[in-house]
DNA sequence: GCCTAGGTCCCGTAT
DNA sequence: ATACGGGGCCTAGGC
């Protein structure tokens, strides 16, 4: 196909909202965050219904270059080739595209309504043990969920059987230093607000060595608990709750 | 394209390496480190030559559903439509797509060897910083850098004219609370290790107000630089590189 | 706009 | 295999 042929295709896409794809030899340049030079080759060009584009090479999960929703596109022919400039205002930057042969431009009205429905998620895990709190710990009782303090949210604020505050972090992945450190943090600051030193516990499939050696240190408990877990508890309580 | 002859299509470019896209209705499951149903709609399916996988609604950057790399790929016909069963061990998760109605179905080999230059990131700040320490701070000496202490990384290790050690913790974007707990950290494993309290030097374009106050508390400085200026000084050094 | 936090994050790298 | 940290991460939610 012609690169005449290919702008209009492109722009007749673009004007009507539909999905565009384009395969071909082409270079790229990004200006932005960062700034980035791709040579020459075969990719895949999609440009999505909201402006969205991707390019993407023969290999690997990621697009090498991309905009996010939201771009202003605009599309000419010049010397060098089919030039496609991207641009968007905030962050500032712009993916500068040139096609030099294309092997196939087509553009498609895609209707997607599908409902896409996520579980094993740490939202699961969170919803588990609010109906089950004894999954953490028996007699202990929630307070509040997603607990803002400063700019920071807790995950879970409970009491235990004697009164104590505790703080709950939950991580759907074995959890690292870094988790340990980020509870200790929120402790500090229910402490300064409530004046009053909270227990602080991690929840988590499991925990790397290194986390469970700093949470001996820093008095961070640990409890298993995982998101398929998780899941198989909610997916059961569900399942009862038809008959009851 | 009836379902048959896509799923020729699919099984030839599989054999023959071949990136594939489909472009149709379909459904998909998908069951591992969490649990998605997708529902019928169009999208666009594409199997890359390393056996990635992405399924790709009409709006947004990301894939709705997707398989890194590396996957095995059964395809099929059943009576629910062309069923692609992509599964792989480690870790152990399966995305099971059903295709209902094929609008298109090529394959292309995609010849790209075009090499990838990305530039203004972390690591050229590090460089920037390495060839002219004065940025940080006049009268500074790099000993080290990337210095593993326990499983983790020390960005750049130094000492500064009074012959204390400073320990350089480099961000590209704006400095967060998480940022400087992480760099009291290793400052804290510094000490373990060579017996004596480190400087710690936070770099980075910008620092959030809450991450600022508690970097006073903590005792961790902060240095404004930039990834952007980091690039431009290693460009005018090349240039004049050339010349000397 | 800033800030926080999750994600099937992906990806490279070192042990 | 585990662990760590970067990324133009993206995305959602709150203020």
């Amino acid at each position: 196909m012609d690169l005449a042929e290919a702008l209009e295709k492109i722009m007749s896409g673009l004007s009507s909202g539909r999905t565009i794809i384009v395969v071909g030899s082409m270079h790229a340049h990004y200006a932005g965050r960062s700034t980035s030079w791709l040579a020459e080759g075969d990719r895949l060009l999609i440009i999505k219904s909201d402006k969205s584009i991707l390019i993407h090479r023969p290999t690997g999960y990621e697009p090498v270059n991309w905009q996010p929703p939201g771009v202003v596109i605009n599309a000419q022919i010049t010397e060098e080739g089919l030039v496609l400039e991207c641009s968007r205002k905030s962050p500032p930057e712009i993916l500068r595209i040139v096609i030099t042969e294309v092997y196939s431009a087509e553009s498609y009205r895609l209707v997607d309504n599908g409902e896409f429905i996520i579980h094993a998620r740490e939202e699961d895990m969170k919803a588990a043990i609010i109906n089950s709190p004894d999954i953490v710990e028996p007699g202990l009782r929630i307070v509040e969920t997603e607990r803002r303090i400063g700019d920071e949210y807790i995950d879970i604020l409970a009491v235990d059987s004697s009164g104590q505050i505790v703080i709950i972090e939950i991580k759907r992945k074995r959890a690292t230093r870094r988790d340990v450190e980020q509870i200790v943090d929120y402790a500090t600051q229910v402490e300064k607000e409530l004046g009053r030193k909270p227990r602080k516990i991690l929840v988590a499939p499991s925990i790397s060595k290194e986390a469970a050696s700093l949470s001996m240190v820093l008095r961070v408990e640990y409890k298993c608990f995982s998101p398929r877990l998780a899941y198989e508890i909610l997916s059961k309580k569900k399942g009862l709750d038809r008959f009851l």
